[in-house]
DNA sequence: TGGTCATATCGATATATGTCAATATGATTT
DNA sequence: AAATCATATTGACATATATCGATATGACCA
């Protein structure tokens, strides 16, 4: 399992209360950035920047919609962020702690 | 829900991929350390800066015994984040995005 | 085809992050 | 008391991040 980088990354996408707000505005439907700008207070091209953040993440969907930019929630990725804590955090045969275990300690 | 920021600092104690693989360790078991430290490619003192983002967030619990420190994964707090994903990932009633709906787009 | 609207990119800046070697602290052992 | 072991802190450094205003791009409308 070499996910560890590839869900670090996504983690970080999510470290950041902007990001984690659009998030869950995006919980309910589909919100083109105008509408998502007009609930936060940063500036237009800050928001450009976070969304390519959640778009290349694949947290979100970006469709391009004639001038408009749609944004969607992936769930597939949110539920697949839950599989993974869930995978991290639950005991395993095959643990590195017990493959590796000193003793000493 | 201003628990944006508090999750958006767990998800950045998160977003390393050697905290999730410390996090992955711990998840059979109490380690020390030293046995943490045995089965990364990173010195002493930098895995101590990491065992404190994870202690500070209350991802592990950080016990001294005598000179070791025992580790241990707080379940109660990587619960809570599953809790939180599903909350901001799954539609609400009074969600940010119907409150103040644009609808031009 | 010129103007306006929605979004993206650029350049600059301030701050945060991850890493190490060196050193400090504090406990255990001899 | 001195030596050793486990862990924490410090200082230095390179790189990444979040933010903005200004500007560019590209679509739609008059």
């Amino acid at each position: 399992m070499n996910s560890y980088i590839e869900f670090a990354s996504v983690f970080k996408a999510l470290s950041d209360e902007t990001r984690l707000k659009i998030v869950d505005m995006l919980s309910c439907g589909e919100m083109c950035a105008c509408d998502i700008l007009e609930n936060l207070s940063i500036s237009q091209s800050t928001l450009s920047y976070h969304m390519k953040i959640l778009a290349e993440s694949n947290l979100v969907n970006a469709v391009r919609d004639g001038a408009w930019m749609r944004y969607t929630l992936n769930k597939d990725k949110t539920d697949a962020i839950v599989y993974f804590i869930n995978e991290i955090t639950t005991p395993k045969e095959k643990c590195i702690c017990m493959i590796n275990k000193n003793t000493k300690c």
